[in-house]
RNA sequence: GGCCCCAUCGUCUAGCGGCCUAGGACGUCGGGCUUUCAUCCCGAAAAUCAUGGGUUCGAUUCCCAUUGGGGUCACCA
């Protein structure tokens, strides 16, 4: 049985959209080989600690259509899935490593700590603890006397440590590089390395799929598997998701929350749709396919190993394509649900904008924009003489037709144009305020002729 | 800086030794359609396959080096 996981740590606002693609590969892997996909909330830094965002990370995952079989608010099998829940259990572990002689206990003081890495730096070494509590002195009558004490990893000295990552192949890293790595704080709770091998383990994760950022301390994990003589999941580090400079994405050079996306108008299914093009191409070419098409045939070796700039452009086109491939029906949903005003028209003009509306819209927040003049409670007065005298034309022209229809509405507003050898925009600034819009023998059919006419005496006052 | 990862059009990518005078998509620029703007359709520009060495009858494809980019070096994940 495939199981997969994501394991997001409540400190921010939200779930940042690298961790939905890493999600989203999760997903699909698990969902590929009929499997499941977890979600285990790791909130072991209480000073990091957001309120509210372990809420919000779920219901955007939700958004987003990635379901997950087990996690903090659902349950499963091997709950707690919160880690501050499971805190006993990371004690239990780290004493175990301790009587194995893999790791121990460690008093230094940050100030220690902070000259011993500064005189390194100074010296031009990497930085590193010096094993200087291993095996000290009196820790039990330290440890009862009240002093701070973390546990560390003992890593042994000159030994290659190498994986099969299925998405880079041979990695092998010198234990020299590595350092004595805390696992359990001073506060109780497990760092990181400690916390997830333990829990991995323990929830039965068949693929530890993760950002590539986590190659290097890939080493740290497998001397806990080993040390506590645990069977090693299969390790795929996917590419970092990228700015336009090729920095790690990141909320200072672009939107990074997921609901970010989903404010600004962009379907989830066509996010993922964009996402899943990140790194991995569909063998037919194919641009755009449904996530249970991508379910079907992703393979995680077939994940380019180059981390892609994430463009905003193409995963608007993509947005857009998704909008217009839904029925009218479907979009006045999506539209309403988007924004709820929308429901100050009636059934028959929204009806009857859809199919307007739908091919210029690349986010469902343009609908509010294309449509201002359905919305707009009086017209402004128009300034310019020369508009002013085309309103009246207008007015006049208008009022005449009998049959309120774009055909009429056309051909009356052609007849003035060639008249007064002016085109189009102009005549759409005098009506909408702007220049260019939905297509203006339509709208004014829509719009009715007792507002056009409305409008246009606002206008001349 | 040490270590690790990576390297095809501006961007996402196809390519897994000969089919490549390198294909597709986004974007860009032309054109068509047209009541504006879009959609849609057609076309163009755009990569000396980072560079230099090998290996081979033959390298975008394999190997090495260099260069460049990224990641990582916390009681953060």
């Amino acid at each position: 049985m495939v199981r997969t996981r994501i394991p997001p740590s409540p400190t921010g606002q939200d779930i940042h959209i690298g961790n939905v693609y890493t999600a989203l590969i999760n997903f699909a892997v698990a969902k590929n080989h009929k499997g499941k996909f977890i979600i285990r909330i790791e909130d072991t830094d209480r000073t990091r600690f957001q309120e509210g965002s372990e809420e919000k990370i779920l219901s955007s995952l939700k958004a987003f259509g990635l379901k997950y079989d087990e996690g903090p608010d659902i349950g499963g099998p091997f709950a707690p899935y919160r880690q501050s829940e499971r805190l006993p259990l990371y004690k239990k572990y780290a004493e175990e490593l301790i009587e194995k002689g893999v790791a121990y206990y460690c008093f230094c003081t940050k100030e220690r700590l902070t000259k011993l890495r500064e005189e390194q730096i100074a010296q031009k070494k990497t930085p590193k603890y010096d094993k200087f509590c291993k095996g000290i002195k009196n820790q039990e009558s330290r440890m009862k006397a009240g002093e701070l004490y973390v546990v560390r990893l003992d890593i042994p000295e000159n030994k290659i440590i190498s994986f099969t990552d299925l998405i880079h192949g041979e990695i092998a890293i010198n234990s020299n590089e590595v350092d004595d790595q805390v696992l359990l704080k001073s506060d109780g709770y497990p760092t990181y390395h400690l916390g997830v091998v333990i829990d991995d383990h323990l929830m039965e994760i068949t693929h530890i799929i993760r950002a590539e950022e986590w190659i290097s301390s890939t080493p740290k994990h497998i001397l806990l598997y080993e040390s506590f003589g645990w069977k090693l999941p299969l390790f795929a580090h996917v590419p970092i998701i990228r700015n336009p400079d090729k920095s790690k994405l990141s909320k200072r050079k672009n939107p990074v929350w997921a609901s970010w996306y989903l404010a600004e108008g962009f379907l989830p299914e066509a996010v993922l749709n964009y996402l899943a093009l990140l790194g991995w191409s569909h063998p037919e070419g194919k641009e755009i396919f449904p996530l249970t098409e991508f379910i079907e045939i992703f393979d995680l070796k077939d994940i380019k190993p180059v981390g892609p700039v994430f463009d905003m452009k193409k995963l608007t086109w993509m947005n857009q394509q998704y909008i217009q491939a839904k029925s009218d029906e479907e979009l006045k949903k999506l539209i309403i649900n988007f924004y709820p005003k929308a429901k100050e028209l009636s059934e028959e003009i929204l009806d009857a904008l859809m199919p307007l509306v739908k091919s210029r819209m690349e986010t469902l927040k343009d609908f509010e924009k294309l449509t201002t003049v359905f919305f707009a409670k009086s017209a402004p007065t128009l300034s310019d003489p020369k508009e002013k005298e085309l309103a009246k034309t207008l007015l006049e022209n208008f009022s005449s037709i009998s049959e309120w229809n774009d055909a009429m509405l056309l051909e009356t507003m052609k007849n003035i144009m060639q008249f007064q050898k002016i085109r189009m925009p102009v005549l759409y600034k005098i009506l909408t305020g702007a220049e260019r819009g939905l297509p203006l023998p339509q709208t004014l059919a829509i719009l009715g002729k007792e507002k056009t006419i409305s409008i246009l005496r606002d206008s001349i006052k």
